[in-house]
DNA sequence: AATGCCTACAACCGCCAACGC
DNA sequence: CGCGTTGGCGGTTGTAGGCAT
């Protein structure tokens, strides 16, 4: 026995709304309101549409103070920021933006925001192609089960950098609450306001009075408010609320098509573990 | 001009927690 | 307390329009 459905798909329209079909459901729950029924209101409001369909389409769309439309700057610092502690909790993430929708949000993010955040933006101007020598064969991420775990058990130390890699520039996981970032910053001056790599995004998107994540990463002048030149570099954090965003900030980065991992077997006193 | 590809985003799907009986 | 129903949510899909070839 499956789950019953919640209408009955065969006499209901799907597809896109038409103005006629928005101004019913308009009128009727500014009229009556939703009731907190949504699977009653299609009948009520002479719609051949889903509750669910309804109750979509009111939220995010004909319900008053909606905004579309392009998003400021500091929406885009607040959904990364809230996205690298919360991950994707869209409709928490729209309660700090008046008048988005998690929709919205949830499409912005995935269209726009983070590939201008994985710095594969069309438009970008400049290339990465600094690419360090690997010590070990690359493994496909897509073939690695669990990340998480792997980091773990092994009181991995994670290294990374958005489009290249190099030995010395790694984060270091010494127990579950404290990462500690440490190394050269090898990354190319190619990095500007605009254009940051996933090294600055998966460490600067928080907010720093919650002593989270933090990171000077690379030549990422200003964006997350934190500036670094190339040099070496280090930071000890504390507070650090697990692999989790790790595991997600690696996840999101699926995205590209240049993501690997491996495991250096050559160290004998710790595991290293590289993605690029 | 035709075709194929890509992007953006509206809408749908299915899971799960909350709620009410 | 158990069960059915509903709302809320995040992930995914469908498709229109724009762009490149």
């Amino acid at each position: 026995m499956g789950r019953a459905p919640c209408c009955d798909k065969a006499n209901v329209k799907r597809g896109p709304w038409s103005p006629e079909e928005d101004a019913k459901l308009k009128e009727y729950i500014e009229k009556h309101g939703t009731g907190r029924n949504w699977i009653a209101l299609p009948q009520k409001a002479g719609l051949r549409r889903c509750g669910k369909s309804c109750r979509l389409r009111w939220l995010n769309y004909l319900r008053p103070n909606i905004r579309h439309g392009e998003f400021s700057d500091d929406e885009d610092r607040i959904i990364c920021s809230l996205f690298a502690t919360m991950g994707s909790r869209w409709s928490l993430i729209a309660t700090h933006l008046s008048g988005r929708t998690d929709n919205d949000i949830k499409n912005y993010w995935n269209t726009k925001l983070k590939k201008k955040l994985m710095g594969i933006v069309p438009s970008s101007s400049h290339k990465r192609s600094l690419h360090l020598p690997m010590t070990s064969s690359p493994i496909s991420l897509l073939h690695t089960p669990n990340i998480s775990s792997i980091a773990s058990a092994n009181n991995t130390i994670l290294q990374a950098q958005e489009g290249y890699v190099g030995p010395t520039h790694r984060h270091q996981m010494k127990d579950r609450n404290t990462l500690i970032f440490g190394g050269e910053a090898s990354c190319s001056s190619s990095y500007n306001g605009e254009d940051v790599g996933m090294h600055s995004y998966l460490y600067n998107g928080v907010d720093e009075s919650q002593r989270l994540m933090f990171s000077s990463g690379g030549n990422a002048d200003g964006y997350f408010g934190q500036k670094s030149t190339n040099g070496l570099y280090g930071e000890t954090l504390t507070g650090y609320s697990g692999i989790g965003e790790i595991e997600q900030l690696i996840s999101a980065s699926n995205v590209c098509n240049n993501v690997n991992l491996f495991v250096d077997e050559n160290k004998t006193d710790e595991k290293v573990m590289y993605y690029y």
